[in-house]
DNA sequence: GACGCTTATGCTCCGATTCAGCATAATTGG
DNA sequence: CCAATTATGCTGAATCGGAGCATAAGCGTC
C-alpha cells in the first residue's frame, strides 16, 4: 500500500456587496469549486503565503485578512483510489474586486440557502428541510432527534447562526445535500459545489458569524469610510439576521469602535449620512470588540 | 530540489487536578515535548482516529474530548534540511489518569508563567517581561509597542487571557523564548519544550479559554458529579484569574448549566457541599452555554 | 414654499444581566 | 457550647441590551 499524502490549499475568500455576502469561486468542469493549489515545500516558505500566492494565480485577488480555518483530511474525501489528500483551508476577507476570467463572486446564500435568516425563516425549512429531518431522525434513537433540533432550533431550541457548520454537517449525513451522492436531492438544497468544498464554505460561515462578535474583522470588508447604515447591512448579511437600526447604532459608536469624520454621505435618499471610520485603538481599550449581534431567543 | 511533506498529528491534552491545570507530556532527549506521531495513510481513515492511535500509544489515555486546533506548516519550523514538516495539532481534554512509564502530567503554568494570575498579576511581569519588551520594542516605531501593550495589557489596556498565544508570540519574536535560540534567556521564562511545541501548547490555552466562555466543555475534565466550588477551581485555573464565589454559583446554577442532585460532598472541612451535575439539555435552551469569566477591566 | 416621503440620529424607558458584598446555614474541631 | 470554616441565599447598585418615540435633514411634488 503505502499511500502518498498529497497536500492542498484552499481559500474561502468572503466579500460583501450590494448587501449580499459572496464567496469567490472558480469554475471547474462546470460546477463551482474554492481556490486552489497543492503546497509546494520548495516555493511556500510559509502555509499562508502559499494560499495567498495560488489565491493571486487563480483569481488576481490579493485579500488583506487571512486566517487559518481548518484541515481537512477524512479518507472519505478522497476522490478516487490512490494518494490520501489533505487541504488546509483558509478564511479570508476582502473588499470585492474585479477577478480573472474563471472565477467569480457568488453568493453564499445560494450554497447555503437556509441560513438567510434576513426576509425571515427561509421557508425551505419547514417546506423541505424539516420534514426530510424528520424522517431522517425518526427510529433512530432520540440522539439523532436531539441534535436536529439544537442545530436547527426546532422544538424550542433557539436558532444559532454559528452553528451554521453543524447544520450542513447533519443535512449531510442525512442524505440531503448533492454531495452526499443522493441524487435524488439534486439542486434543491441549495447549490452545488465540487468535492467537500461546500463544507469548507459553511465551515468559515461559522467561523465569521463568530469572530465578528469579538474582533473587528468586519472592517476588513468595508472602504477606508462608511456610513454607519453601510455596516450595519454588511454585518446583517453575514450574521443572516435583520439588526435593530437604533441599537447597532449605539453599540458600535458607543462601544468605541468607529469614529465619526467630517464629511458624510449625500446619496442616501434622505438625510446624508455621516461617514465614519474604524478606530483601531479600540483594541486597546477593551478586550473583545466586535458588533453585537443578538442571541435570538428561541424560535 | 522537490523536498517531500512530512505530516505529524501533535496532542495538547489538558487536564485540571489538585487545581492546577496539566498538560501531557512525553519526555523525549531529557525535554519535555506533546504526544506525536506521523499520520499513515493506510492505518488512519480520519485524522482525528490517527491522532487517538498515537495518544494511546504513547500514553495509554483516551480521551473524550478531542477537537482540531491548528495546523503548524512554517519552513523555520523544520529541523535540519530535507523534508517539510508539518503538523495537525489536536486539543483534548481529559480528567487526569495514570500513563504510561515516559509520558507525564506537567503544570500547564511552568511553561507559561506569566499566564496564571491566580495569585495576583505574576511579579515577573514586571520584573522580567516588562522591561525586555520595552528594550525590544525602543526604537522601532510605534507598531511594535502597541501589539505588546495590546497583547500584555500595558498603557492602560486590559489584560485578555485570550490572547495567550499572541503573548508567546511576541516574546518569541522578541527573543524572549528559549526555543527561539537565544540561549541568554535559558530557564528564565518558563519551562522550554522542544521543536514548536510551547507554541503548540500556547495555541491550545487561548482556545480553551475561550471555549469555556460558550461551549460546556469544562466538564470533559470533572467528575460526573462535582461540587460547585470544584467546578469554579478548574474554571479559575483555566481562566487563570480568581471568580467571584456567589456570582459564580449563580451563573451556573441559574444560567441552567448544572442541576443539583440528592447527594452531598462532606469532605468539605465545613458545611457539607451539594453535588450537581451537567445538564446536557442546557445545549437546546442557550445558544452557547458556557461559565461566564469577566472580561477585566484595564490593569 | 408647504407637504409628504425617506433616511439619519438622538434619547428614553425597561427588563435582564452582572458585580460586589452582606447574611445565614451547616458542618468540624476544640 | 464556641469558634472556625465552608456552603448557600439574597439584596442593591451598575451596566447592558432590546424596543420604540421623537426629531433632524435631505429629496421630490404640487
Amino acid at each position: 500500500m503505502t499511500r502518498r499524502i498529497a497536500l492542498g490549499l484552499n481559500a474561502v475568500i468572503v466579500a460583501v456587496t450590494a448587501d449580499e455576502p459572496r464567496v469567490l469561486t472558480v469554475g471547474r468542469d462546470g460546477r463551482d469549486g474554492l481556490p486552489y493549489g497543492p503546497l509546494d515545500p520548495d516555493r511556500h516558505p510559509t502555509l499562508e503565503l502559499g494560499l495567498r500566492d495560488w489565491v493571486r494565480g487563480q483569481t488576481g485577488l490579493q485579500p488583506g485578512y487571512v486566517e487559518q480555518l481548518y484541515t481537512f483530511g477524512d479518507r472519505d474525501r478522497d476522490p478516487g483510489g490512490g494518494d490520501r489528500h489533505l487541504s488546509i483551508v483558509y478564511l479570508a476577507l476582502a473588499r470585492e474586486a474585479p477577478t480573472l476570467s474563471g472565477a467569480g463572486w457568488r453568493p453564499i446564500y445560494d450554497y447555503l440557502p437556509w441560513e438567510d435568516w434576513r426576509e425571515g425563516r427561509p421557508a425551505m425549512l419547514r417546506r423541505e428541510i424539516e420534514p426530510a429531518l424528520s424522517r431522517w431522525a425518526a427510529g433512530a434513537g432520540t440522539a439523532r432527534l436531539s441534535r436536529c433540533q439544537v442545530a436547527f432550533g426546532l422544538g424550542g431550541a433557539p436558532w444559532d447562526g454559528e452553528r451554521a457548520l453543524k447544520r450542513y454537517e447533519l443535512l449531510y449525513e442525512a442524505g440531503l445535500i448533492d454531495e452526499s451522492g443522493a441524487g435524488a436531492a439534486r439542486g434543491v438544497r441549495g447549490r452545488a459545489m465540487i468535492l467537500d468544498h461546500r463544507r469548507m464554505l459553511a465551515t468559515a460561515l461559522s467561523r465569521v458569524r463568530g469572530k465578528i462578535r469579538y474582533r473587528p474583522v468586519i472592517f476588513e470588508l468595508l472602504p477606508e469610510l462608511f456610513t454607519l447604515w453601510q455596516l450595519q447591512r454588511v454585518a446583517e448579511a453575514l450574521a443572516g439576521q435583520r439588526l435593530h437600526k437604533q441599537n447597532f447604532r449605539r453599540l458600535v459608536s458607543h462601544g468605541g469602535l468607529v469614529e465619526a469624520t467630517e464629511k458624510m454621505d449625500r446619496e442616501t435618499g434622505g438625510r446624508p449620512a455621516r461617514l465614519f471610520r474604524f478606530r483601531a485603538e479600540v483594541v486597546r481599550e477593551r478586550p473583545s470588540p466586535g458588533v453585537g449581534l443578538p442571541r435570538l431567543p428561541s424560535t
